[in-house]
DNA sequence: GCGGGCACGC
DNA sequence: GACGTACGTGCCCGCT
């Protein structure tokens, strides 16, 4: 049965705004009563379940009642603007979730109520009417229910004619004759005086109306009423009139136009997140469970696998929930195939043969969504994963690197196939994390996987259209697993080496924290900008050189400023070097050291750089300190995992410069790489017009910090920052490089102008960066997307190298059975450990395949180095 | 739990 | 001339 659901607007924001403190959001804004609205909302959704719901309002100052009676809702409180203001808020709200809202000039609120009321009961439907004002009650029917606001605004009481009856003895209809009688003083209503609502129901259960009443004043007692009925015969009448709801105020929209069920839960979020609304978004994320409107799906628990349920092609989902899957909990398994849908219990599956067996197949086709997530975790349990060959994930990543999620969900909802919950949804999230009961996991899962094995052909069409399919099939994806091996095998630390620098970091910070709370004449938290700013900008009096958000920059480059001026300023910056070492490296590193191997397992992502590159997370095992020495001891700590074998590391040298080399095709750079100059010295000689022997090492600097410009696409704004040197000079600095590489301006150009033309740039092997800046008219946008346009063909290109060198390297190791282990990437660089007797093979080996997995028109110079530990590869 | 400031790598 | 300037991760602080 179809259920409409009316809601007088004002009667519902004004009793929310009085029953809340004033609350406002920090932006001053007051929102108590769109949060009660809101509260009210929710709970009316959740419980009514409407299919059908309409928001009434009142319109304008003036009603046709005010024909009637001109003082009609006369001398009542003007509405409090801290009130009024809410009232566009209320009404975003509600066009969040989609709910149809009225208001039309010369009626109220209750009018539009009445209205549909009656429309929808004689079209079948059973109607609730939520409101805080009584004068509702008489639009109570069989079909219709009034919810009036008891106290607060979610203790309701709903009235029907059986409860009107018990209350007040009479029916709804009469209600308005009451009104007639007594008046309503919150309206202006008249009434007669001196009939309140106990006398006025006396009357009417005697008379039945106004009208009747008035007909009979010879049959009342008392002379006093007679003569007051008598006197005030018009006014009763009038007040009966005003209190009479109209229902037939002109409302052209039919019925089923105001239907409820769809709406976008985001706006929803957004605009509560936006009203600082926190406490209901996780209420809503779980109502929003049954609130999203998802077809049913049919599915089998299965208890046993059989071949029955198997088949070459499929889409697995092994949901492994927590953010780290190294030796996580798998909380269940959902498998699509021609044969139907299925979930598998976690214990069930991994005790069942033939599912185990059809895992380690590696002749099936199987889609899953985040592969290496999948395959480590079966991993960590003994159980492999061979047959993944499409990856929904690292399809949707290249197909567009730019968009912010890659879930499932977003996938789904982007190519419109398939019905699925957001995992936050189903789950929660942080803390409050849980999962379901199996039900509803089951059904999740088997959501996620129907969605997978419908996307897989979509996508893969979407890779053949973009020419991406060869990235994703022989790169990619067979990478994928390859890092999953890695980061499975894991680097061993030397945890006493650790610990020890520890202990000795401490002590000598705790030295440093002395020194510098003594020069500054006090204790303070030197960690803490806020506090650091004061003391030397306040206390100490140093100029302020630079400004954050919050308040005085105390970077290292503004303190290395301040150095000469006051001597704690070196104590400082050595202060925040040590700091750095010991939390980040020390205590970090020894706190994701699994204790029983002394291993780390860092994560690579491979669906996150807008480039291509990896990134290294829990730990980060892409920023392990080198420049300074006392942090590049940090590399002492990582070991071989097994006696007697070493660390082999092998970096790409200016890979990026030869890369540009290659697709700017100069002449000049080319000629550098094939007689192997040193880059930045040929560079200082071409811009600065020297011989080589005239190269000056400021000179050399400078060529240096162009280059790195050029490799990660700064402006002339970061290069006259890390020169020291004017935005001017720098620019002009950037024209004389472009004038001497005139190869590399045409290239710059020209990758802008494709930028322009397509939306996109593309890497050596495929790799795509949508620019949608690229035609903004807002010169820091489009500057910005002009240098990562140049940029990303560069530094993109140079990630699709090393990748590829990892797959063929990870292939000769097989192919030559050799026993050595990869086990780390860090952007131009491959560090593996390696048994004594394999050393040889390997240092000819590493170099060989990172220099020939590509050709390119300049030389690929890879540099390999080998020790007891990483510190000593070098 | 989150944003800001800072610092590490490439 | 604007206005904020390679990316990504993780620590601590200070606020909610």
């Amino acid at each position: 049965m179809k259920k409409l659901v009316l809601i007088d607007g004002n009667s519902i924001a004004y009793r929310a705004f009085f029953a809340l403190p004033l609350l406002n959001n920090d932006k001053g804004v007051y929102t108590n009563a769109v949060y009660g609205f809101t509260t009210m909302l929710l709970k009316i959704i959740e419980e009514e379940k409407p299919t059908h719901m309409l928001v009434a309002f009142d319109a304008g100052k003036t009603t046709f009642r005010h024909k009637t009676f001109d003082e009609y809702k006369g001398g009542r409180q003007k509405t409090p603007p801290e009130l009024s203001e809410q009232f566009p808020l209320v009404r975003e709200m509600l066009d969040a979730f989609n709910i149809s809202r009225y208001e039309v000039e010369n009626y109220e609120a209750d009018d539009i109520i009445g209205t549909l009321a009656k429309d929808a009961s004689s079209k079948d439907f059973e109607v609730k009417v939520f409101s805080g004002d009584k004068d509702l009650l008489q639009l109570v029917s069989d079909k219709v229910t009034v919810v009036l606001t008891k106290k607060g605004i979610t203790n309701v009481e709903a009235y029907d004619e059986a409860l009107i009856a018990e209350k007040y003895g009479i029916s709804p209809k009469q209600i308005i004759d009451m009104k007639g009688l007594m008046g309503d003083s919150s309206d202006n209503i008249p009434g007669v005086p001196g009939v309140g609502e106990k006398t006025a129901l006396k009357l009417l259960k005697e008379f039945g109306s106004v009208e009747k009443v008035l007909d009979s004043i010879d049959q009342i007692s008392g002379k006093k009423m007679k003569e007051k009925l008598e006197e005030n015969r018009e006014q009763a009448l009038m007040s009966k009139e005003l209190a009479t709801i109209f229902v037939d105020v002109p409302f052209e929209t039919p019925l089923d136009d105001l239907s409820f069920g769809e709406y976008d839960k985001q706006d929803v979020v957004k605009l509560m997140k936006e009203l600082e609304f926190t406490s209901l978004v996780p209420k809503f994320d779980t109502e929003g469970a049954t609130l999203e409107e998802l077809e049913e799906i049919t599915y089998d628990v299965l208890d046993e696998v059989t071949e029955e349920h198997l088949t070459k092609e499929a889409s697995l989902i092994v949901e492994v929930l927590s953010e780290n899957y190294h030796q996580a909990n798998i909380e269940g398994l959902a498998l699509v195939n021609e044969k139907g849908r299925f979930f598998i219990e976690t214990q069930q599956a991994l005790k069942s043969r033939a599912l185990v067996e059809w895992l380690k197949d590696d002749t099936t086709k199987i889609t899953v969504f985040d592969a290496k997530r999948a395959v480590v975790a079966l991993g960590w349990k003994g159980v492999l994963l061979n047959g993944v060959t499409f990856d929904v994930q690292m399809a949707s990543y290249l197909l567009d690197p730019s968009l912010s999620s890659h879930e499932i969900s977003d996938v789904a909802k982007r190519k419109a196939k398939g019905q699925v919950q957001e995992d936050e949804v189903v789950y929660g999230k942080g803390a409050k994390q849980k999962v379901p009961q199996q039900a509803q996991l089951a059904e999740h899962l088997v959501r996620k996987a129907d969605a997978l094995y419908q996307l897989q052909p979509i996508l893969e069409q979407e890779l053949i259209e973009n020419e991406q399919e060869k990235l994703f099939r022989e790169l990619e994806m067979p990478l994928s697993i390859i890092l999953g091996r890695m980061e499975t095998t894991g680097v061993k630390v030397d945890k006493q080496q650790l610990e020890h620098m520890g202990e000795n970091l401490n002590e000598r910070l705790q030295e440093l924290e002395q020194t510098i709370h003594e020069l500054a004449g006090g204790a303070f938290n030197i960690n803490s900008p806020k506090q650091l700013g004061e003391v030397l900008f306040e206390k100490l009096g140093l100029p302020p050189i630079k400004k954050t958000k919050t308040g005085y920059s105390t970077s290292a480059d503004v303190l290395e400023k301040l150095a000469e001026d006051h001597e704690i300023v070196q104590y400082i910056l050595h202060y925040r070097q040590l700091g750095k070492l010991n939390s980040t490296y020390i205590e970090g590193l020894l706190k994701v050291t699994k204790d029983e191997t002394n291993k780390i397992h860092t994560r690579y992502n491979q669906a996150l750089t807008q480039t291509g590159r990896l990134s290294s997370t829990d730990p980060n095992l892409q920023n392990i300190p080198i420049r300074l020495e006392e942090g590049r001891k940090i590399r002492k700590a990582f070991i071989p995992s097994e006696s007697g074998w070493k660390i082999v590391a092998a970096d790409y040298s200016q890979i990026e410069l030869r890369v540009l080399a290659h697709i700017s095709g100069d002449e000049k750079l080319i000629e550098a790489f094939q007689s192997d100059m040193d880059i930045h010295t040929k560079t200082a000689m071409d811009v600065f017009h020297v011989s080589e022997e005239e190269v000056t090492s400021n000179m050399r600097r400078s060529a240096k910090a162009v280059n790195f410009g050029i490799v990660y696409g700064i402006s002339d704004f970061g290069l006259s920052q890390s020169l020291g040197i004017t935005r001017k000079e720098a620019g002009q600095f950037i024209d004389r490089y472009l004038a001497s590489y005139p190869k590399v301006k045409e290239y710059m150009d020209h990758t802008i102008e494709e930028a322009r033309e397509k939306g996109y740039v593309t890497t050596l092997l495929q790799r795509r960066r949508y620019l949608a800046d690229i035609t903004s008219r807002n010169f820091n946008k489009r500057s910005f997307a002009e240098r990562t346009a140049m940029n990303t063909p560069i530094q993109g290109s140079a990630a699709d190298i090393i990748k590829r060198a990892m797959v063929d390297m990870a292939e000769r190791l097989v192919q030559e059975n050799l026993q050595s282990r990869m086990l780390l990437q860090v952007h131009d660089e491959l560090i593996f450990e390696v048994p004594e007797n394999e050393m040889e093979i390997m240092m000819k080996l590493v170099p060989e395949v990172m220099e020939q997995t590509v050709s390119l028109d300049v030389p690929l110079k890879a540099d390999v180095s080998y020790g007891e530990t990483w510190y000593d590869a070098k």
